[in-house]
DNA sequence: CGTCTATTTGAATGTACTCAAAAGCGGTGG
DNA sequence: CCACCGCTTTTGAGTACATTCAAATAGACG
């Protein structure tokens, strides 16, 4: 197994020393998703915070009307899961699902509360993680509010430039809010620019 | 001075004796803001994590064409900021502003470091508090690329009962991402229903 | 190769915005 | 305590942004 990925992750923000590192990795479980397969359903609660070494995962619901609406995606060195789930241990309402063939490494609830208590560099890590993912969301929210569709898209591209030539449209469209249909005219327009 | 909501807003998560109580309560400041004065304009270096505990604060942006976007209100008992601009102590790009006169207690980021060195049990709040923060910004992601203003709306209301009689409604319009001018046709439509 | 899904295109529709004007409301000064 | 001013809210007409539905085309995969 290749831990090589989440350690340097973490090595961004704390230094573990041999041990902690040891003690760390036997804390996680790593799985494999293929393609369009679930790593979690509404109803399941969602046991995992999920840390991508390879291959890609979107965060979705779906809305009254059967549309889908991503949330986030996460490709490697990415950490996702459903947050309200996990802290409450309570049913998930969305899904997460893989759009390729994926790799993940997971962390359960429990083993995950062992870290905090075992090694509290641990609430700093995570502390800094949430943080960050704070501003992401917030600077979402803002935009969505903010801009239009074609704004919010060349903002996507310019954000996530590999990442739109790894995914269909219509996922690009789930994740900006509007119809693949519209996605299709504003490339359109464009590309006559 | 009075620390009460703050402690045991603190107390929520993590317990603390009376000694790191008095050191906690040692690293705050307070301060008032009169009604429609600046906590934070855009330029200034976002020093402060900042409590409300009387009054009510709005975090918001302008957009190019001068509208205003309002990314969260905080009244008693909530946590505020930038965020960002706190982390990397860089310029704010946001507007943090006083719609009654309201009374704040402050945490500099230094004396936040100071804490979480000193009694790691913050880390711990804080992380707490920045995942819960994640999840009401997903929440809020997810309605806005999901949802209609008329939907957006009943559910601030829902959620927010109090706020929607203390603030104006160009407010709320501002932090639906739709024109008071917009709203008002829908709060009409609503009553006829 | 055939099937299934994604993308494009177009016409009709609905949602939300712009601009302008009138009405309502709150604070301030006389 | 009233009158006035400035700001918020309402109303309406015209417009722009984005969706719906349907059909054609292109791509992906077994």
């Amino acid at each position: 197994m290749n831990f090589e990925l989440i350690l340097k992750n973490i090595s961004r923000f704390i230094n573990l020393d041999k041990i902690e590192v040891d003690f760390f990795i036997s804390l996680l479980q790593s799985k494999t998703f293929k393609k369009k397969e679930f790593v979690l359903q509404p109803g399941e609660v969602c046991k995992y915070e999920i840390f991508v070494t390879k291959g890609c995962l979107k965060n979705y619901t779906l809305d009254n009307k059967g549309f889908e609406h991503i949330g986030m995606f996460a490709v490697e060195d990415w950490w996702t899961g459903d947050m309200h789930s996990f802290i409450t241990q309570t049913p998930a309402t969305c899904f997460i699902a893989a759009l390729e063939d994926t790799e993940v490494l997971l962390i359960s609830k429990q083993n995950l509360e062992t870290l905090y208590e075992s090694v509290p560099k641990f609430e700093r890590f995570f502390r800094i993680l949430f943080q960050n993912s704070l501003v992401t969301q917030v600077q979402r929210v803002n935009q969505s509010i903010a801009y239009t569709a074609e704004e919010r898209y060349l903002n996507f591209i310019k954000k996530y430039p590999k990442l739109e030539q790894r995914i269909p449209q219509k996922q690009i469209a789930a994740y900006l809010g509007i119809t693949p249909e519209f996605l299709s005219v504003l490339r359109k327009n464009l590309a006559k620019k």
